[in-house]
DNA sequence: ATGAAAGCGCTAACAT
DNA sequence: ATGTTAGCGCTTTCAT
């Protein structure tokens, strides 16, 4: 009889093997559910396992099977709250599926991004999630060649063959733009997002489709250039504060940026909502805990890293299913930062 | 001549050996930049790599050698922006030395701690980092007797044996005691960190040590519950302003729980810091979100997750070298959140 | 249903 | 300095 790991020594299917007075391909088959196992048998090497403390070696299994049972997530940044939504979807489905995560950061640095892709598809990763990049065409190629299995996360590229998770942002920007208008704005200031991002331009297509479906002309000053940044929030909003005849209402890309506004808004001696309103976009943490809280339109950021996993995992276990992308809806939330004008 | 890789299959260092005409242990004593290898030799198989895009398979190199160049980082959550900050040191430090990074997230559900623990140990990574952890002994205990390499984030547990990084907690509760004594303050409320936590409990000594050196009195009553996250902030609040006399201020032993802290004195229409000054701790990217911006202990997060990831390098490069933990220091940051008591 | 055996791509110990 | 070879722990194919 073996003894439990006492920590010194790996535990291999061979030592399982012995324990259980099995060959060591019997184990095998038990520990990945084959068939042509009786019973009994399983049972003997499930106990021996138990017994022992076995954990599977992965490099092992993946050297020996092709699979890892890792998928790698890469991202830009860790800061904002944003992408830790995501994650926690991600998480909560990757968790039940017994993969694990490989983080890759690119902190904003394209090159790394093209770095980070290549040895991801060489190395320990099954499949690959990306979420929010900037101009990934690039290396998406590199995948889509080699039918490396991705999925993209809030960005829509123009390969329809992708697979993506984004959420309604056209429609979410019009939202907020409807909820505005009704609420009696009519100069309404809008800082973009990084154009680059289909998040930004669907944004930005959103604010102005609005603005024309309610006859009101489209003024090229009321729209700063953005890059989804608090910075550029600030001084998108100086701009904006600086014209003959300011804005209503400031709606920032991004609820990051709108931190920005506000800080700006609050420079100037305005009361917000009562000088200025503002509006952003995503629904992070944080926007309920600045002051006033924000009025924004919700992503819905952990179902969105669900989906996306759901979605990887299906095309991992069967490459041949056909899998459509899914566009998740947005909701809009008012809080105090905004208001009606009169 | 070999054609440069067209994605349908994977290069391995037998490919390039043939390339370069010499044997495959050649190719991987090129790899890994050993000696013994001539020059010319050296350049012939470096040229085959690049012709032919050689990328290693980690799996193979680490079942075969017992390291994977993949460390683990085991966290509760990447919702605040705390956790993304010390992550950015990581990164930063782990990218130059060519180290992957594999991420394990708990969510505050402890029984995960330990089942990340024991795949890890036994998976993929060759050391762990792990952030702020509750009640770590349990499974620490699993990774000294393995002799398992980690560094301990934020927490400062018995064992001198372990390496840890911490900043000064004490010291820097101490430095937020002494601005507000000597702003004027003398009833100063308390909401505590989880106290599992050395965090929590040594934030918690700087207070009180910093009331006796200054021969003030502890009033438990002052003194509330809290766990580090946003409603343990606001409920505290709302029972020290519940109070006969109420403090002047309210020292949160972290900033999520300082914005609950804000929300509730708003909810009584309390002005801040007119009526109601607010000192938090940690300094994440946050505090200067909201309004009014957060006066609080900076900790230097970034420097904490690269000191970390140093220390763990080191280990693993040099098991027996001895090694220090280390205790950053923290930095009182004033901003409009906290006045005079006048 | 079960066992034996051939790799997966690489490192490291051993020859030469 | 260079080549040969034995594993690392596992999956999978092929016998039986």
């Amino acid at each position: 009889m073996g003894q439990p790991n006492d920590g010194l020594k790996d535990i291999t299917i061979i030592d399982i093997a012995q324990e259980a007075g099995v060959s060591y391909s019997m184990v095998s088959r038990v520990v990945n559910n084959k068939e042509h196992v009786k019973p009994e048998k399983r049972e003997r090497v499930l106990q021996a396992m138990a017994r022992l403390g076995y954990v599977a070696n992965q490099q092992a299994r993946s050297l020996a099977g092709g699979r890892s049972n890792v998928i790698g997530l890469l991202v830009r940044d860790l800061t904002t709250g944003y992408t830790g939504e995501i994650i926690r979807g991600i998480d909560l489905e990757l968790t039940a599926q017994q993969y694990d995560l490989m983080l890759y950061t690119t902190h904003n640095r394209k090159t790394r991004e093209m770095v980070h892709v290549t040895s991801i598809v060489r190395g320990l990763a099954d499949g690959l999630l990306i979420i929010l990049p900037t101009q990934p065409e690039s290396y998406i190629n590199t995948l889509r060649q080699r039918n490396y299995p991705f999925v993209l996360i809030d960005y829509q590229g123009q390969d329809t063959e992708d697979l993506t998770v984004v959420s309604a942002n056209q429609q979410g920007a019009y939202q907020a733009m409807q909820y505005l208008i009704e609420a009696g704005h009519r100069r309404i200031g809008f800082i973009t997002g990084t154009l680059e991002t289909s998040a930004g331009t669907e944004r930005l297509a959103g604010y102005k489709v609005a603005l024309a479906n309610y006859g009101l002309p489209i003024d090229p000053t009321l729209i700063q250039g953005g890059d989804f940044l608090q910075p550029s929030g600030y001084q998108g909003a100086q701009k904006l504060l600086d014209l003959e005849v300011p804005p209503s209402v400031i709606f920032a890309s991004n609820d990051v940026q709108a931190f920005g506004v506000m800080e700006a808004v609050r420079d100037r001696g305005l009361r917000i909502p009562q000088d200025m309103s503002i509006v952003g976009f995503d629904d992070i943490p944080q926007a309920t805990q600045v002051h006033p809280p924000l009025t924004t339109i919700q992503q819905p950021l952990e179902d969105m890293g669900r989906v996306a996993t759901r979605l990887l995992i299906q095309r991992l276990q069967d490459p041949h299913v056909s899998l459509a992308s899914v566009v998740l809806s947005t909701k809009l939330v008012i809080r105090q930062s905004s208001g009606l004008f009169i």
